[in-house]
DNA sequence: CTGTATCCTCTTGGATACTG
DNA sequence: CAGTATCCAAGAGGATACAG
């Protein structure tokens, strides 16, 4: 995914790694804590969770400030403007999705079945 | 980006490859041949070239036949109705990026600046 | 708790040669 | 022209240990 991506196809690299999606979704619901977010993308490591926190931090997607509700090291990870206003076109995708992906996955069957011969 | 994509993600299966947009993009202007897609898609290989096609083709996003403007063994590949149904989604990440790409940008820049200190 | 640093594996995609 | 078959390199991401 270290690609140059052009023109309308740049928010590839906003969101197109394994995570960022995941990571907007736990994120739109309000703010979360490194832990919490680590608990609610099952799987990931704290390796890819800080790269991927970093990256959309970078980009202005989200934003890390201490915790104004809990003492000691908590950090709070929240969206930016920038980030919301991400959510309605990954919504349009969303409901795409929701009409046509039985469509999908029939092709797929068919596909494979007719791999078969 | 072997993943199970689950729900509202799972377009990122259908377009989450290296060239699967670009794809799209080139036979959203109408159906195109093997050789016009190789010639378009600057930089692409044989290999990939067919991967990204059969994947799309088993997906049910494009559709091949014989290109009936010519003879010999000239394929046309163009978008089936499912694939062109994707379009307006795509187009609405397209505008967003068109409006947003600039603050991306400068949030870019003001991590690299405070990242030399 | 919230990370950073290594090490390692697996997948994607590129180069190239060959086929109908 | 339109692919298929191999081989390979680069990089994303996982496991684990360590640090503030």
């Amino acid at each position: 995914m270290t690609v140059e991506w052009k023109g309308p196809f740049a928010f590839v690299g906003l969101i197109g790694g394994r995570w960022a999606l995941m990571l907007l979704a736990e994120l739109t619901a309000g703010g979360r804590r490194y832990q919490d977010l680590h608990d609610g993308l099952e799987g990931i490591s704290h390796k890819v969770l800080t790269e991927t926190l970093r990256r959309a931090e970078r980009d202005g997607l989200i934003r890390r400030q201490l915790d104004p509700a809990r003492t000691g090291t908590a950090n709070l990870y929240e969206l930016t403007g920038l980030g919301r206003s991400l959510e309605e076109p990954l919504a349009a995708l969303g409901r795409w999705v929701e009409a046509n992906w039985d469509q999908v996955e029939a092709a797929q069957r068919s596909w494979d079945a007719r791999a078969e011969s």
